[in-house]
DNA sequence: AAGGAACCGTACCGTACGTTACGGTTCTCT
DNA sequence: AGAGAACCGTAACGTACGGTACGGTTCCTT
């Protein structure tokens, strides 16, 4: 923590979190993938094999091990910005498919060994206080979700579909329908199985419930 | 993890998670102190400084690291045993007060920095798959509330206030209903506050909720 | 009181790993 | 082609920490 970390790629000026060059992404995608393996040898020296490249490089892009962790999760999360919902006329039917999309996607992402992976890393450097990496984590999934959700909630509170006073509140329901303990048991270690026909099957029980709970007009129409 | 770690108090035969003495004890409430400062400094030094015993009787008892702080998170799970719900007659306001005090009761403990700790320290080891911490963390937290809570759902079917097919299904739904965002906010060191009002208001809300999911004839009955 | 077990405090050992240093190679620029 | 930057592979260094050894002290047993 002495030396550089700062920036990350000099050669492309501006950006702060700094987009890494195609080989510096190689190097991110290595940590990733060795983080993964559960024999979980995350040392500056099995990265450096893992990605052919030499341990001083690693040090002079990325300052020092905490730098490179820090990079890594700042590199996954700026590839999640996936699923962007383009408004279109919300009906109580577009509105369903938007909350099982959203609660579908949600579950994918916390299942997938690369969130999973990620979580546990930045628990772990929670309990010692000594980076930033739970606030990141925060900040592109249980942050970014409830950001991108809660437009669509209070869209749907406009259409006259939803009913509810605190858009927070209401999108902490949901959360809470979708995710169940799903997240906390994978970090765990239980090995709770979810393929696309669970993920798809939960995800529309937890939208039917939260219909329930804060549809306004809209009720049970035998959907399955 | 070659030496002994077996048998953690040879003077107490017969008990197979093996009850600690009160010295032991002692040394083990320092873990659970030390692992709940921020700084973090878990290291078995560290533990013999504060527990004021010698690193060789740490070795002698509880065999290597690993074990001890196996048997930290035993110890520390064997006295959440509390909250025993005694069955008594079930009408639609007793149930109500059973689901809100479980929901109360499990915001407290998974809001508690000694929860906290352990489910980080657990989901570390998880990671490296060298111990089954997540496993025991897991029975003593999701899967023993769960055990709890479900024979009280099943009683409230019985006496036709609830209606499910799914036991397991009801109760994960009640489990997200209250602990939505919670634990995994607070596991990644977000600072959200949560005060007796705060948990008590929420395990009202989180029980109306489910109520109204899965609550049969009853309905809203002007409780506030 | 004598013997011994248990235990404390400290010193010591070996290893793992973060970090730095360096020689040799490849790539870039002019 | 030649100079210099960037980088790879490997070696070396220092420290932190898990685990062990040992002398001295307390306490229990007989």
């Amino acid at each position: 923590m002495t030396s550089a970390a700062k920036t990350l790629a000099p050669e492309t000026p501006g950006l702060d979190p700094a987009e890494p060059t195609a080989r510096q992404a190689a190097v991110l995608d290595a940590v990733l993938a060795l983080m993964q393996e559960e024999g979980g040898q995350l040392t500056m020296a099995a990265v450096a094999r893992r990605a052919s490249c030499s341990k001083e490089t690693l040090y002079k892009w990325f300052g020092d091990r905490d730098g490179l962790l820090t990079a890594t999760v700042q590199w996954q999360a700026s590839r999640v910005r996936a699923g962007r919902y383009d408004r279109q006329r919300l009906d109580a039917s577009s509105l369903r498919d938007s909350l099982r999309d959203f609660a579908a996607n949600w579950l994918s992402v916390i299942s997938s060994p690369t969130s999973i992976a990620l979580n546990r890393l930045a628990i772990s450097h929670a309990a010692s206080k000594q980076s930033n990496l739970g606030q990141i984590v925060l900040e592109n999934g249980r942050f970014a979700i409830g950001n991108r959700l809660k437009p669509v909630l209070e869209e749907g509170r406009a259409a006259g579909l939803l009913a509810f006073d605190d858009t927070e509140a209401a999108f902490r329901t949901f959360f809470g329908l979708a995710g169940r303990d799903v997240q906390i048991r994978l970090l765990l270690g239980d090995d709770l199985k979810l393929g696309k026909a669970e993920i798809a099957r939960d995800a529309a029980a937890a939208t039917d419930q939260f219909l329930t709970l804060y549809g306004r007009t809209d009720q049970k129409p035998a959907a399955a």
